[in-house]
DNA sequence: TTTATATTTGCATCATTGTTGCATTTGAAG
DNA sequence: CTTCAAATGCAACAATGATGCAAATATAAA
């Protein structure tokens, strides 16, 4: 699916900034930090104007975002898979990526009584597969 | 168990800052925010030496940090229970507090090949017993 | 008890992320 | 092409995290 067409299909007006975005992100196959993104793009956009089109597109859940240890902040496409299901977050400690295990689905919690649960979110750190081979 | 004694078997220096973010967070039946330790501290302490003493006593594994959204920080105190098994944590999307599920323990989570575990952050977001009753 | 020293504190300063107001620009509908 | 709601750029600010350095202090040694 291309960029415009999610854009379109939301009943976003297509920007350049919001197009590039999506573009990169969805060709990406780990998340991505702000700075990360802005490198990849074409033009030069002010720094406000990224965090409303991250907020735009996580709003619409176009893309989500990841916070490891409240500094580090990672933005990943919702695709249909990690869309569906509700998905962990795995962080390596050694080469600091951050990925969206969609094939690692967040379990359910039984809390007491009284309490109920809306959302989760499981955040993994460890080393990656890339990280354990170089040892 | 004081918070003299606390610092004393980890050799760290009894200052009174140190101290009073102990009692504080040790009488606590949720986690607090820096402010919300201040404001029971009797002392008067400058920002910088506040975040330092945090960061100190979570590298000796005394307090813990837990993290919502990215800018909501919360403290909470290691205690034998918390301390023991990896718990996970509540956050009410309404009433916005942060509480330590010690009878909640994280689950097990399998990686695909090659990926090793280390440490697993668990934040269930809904809403608490009390807020429920208010509905 | 006094002294010595390593640690801690307070202050200044800076980085990153998140946020808002407002004037200007721009996408897209008519 | 015109119009207008929406998006952008800029300025300004808040919260958290972080570091360097001089002054203060806890603790151990004398």
């Amino acid at each position: 699916m291309e960029a415009v067409d999610i854009l379109k299909s939301h009943n976003l007006k297509r920007t350049s900034c919001r197009e590039g975005i999506i573009e990169v992100i969805i060709k990406a196959d780990q998340a991505l930090s702000e700075n990360e993104i802005r490198e990849q793009l074409v033009g030069n956009y002010d720094r406000t104007t990224f965090y409303r089109s991250f907020k735009t597109l996580e709003e619409y859940k176009i893309i989500h975002k990841i916070v490891v240890d409240n500094q580090l902040v990672k933005y990943a496409f919702d695709n249909t898979i990690t869309h569906k299901v509700e998905h962990t977050h795995f962080y390596c400690n050694e080469c600091h990526i951050v990925k969206c295990m969609e094939t690692v689905p967040v379990q359910k919690y039984q809390l007491p009584d009284g309490y109920s649960d809306d959302e989760t979110e499981v955040l993994i750190k460890g080393t990656c597969a890339i990280c354990q081979n170089q040892d």
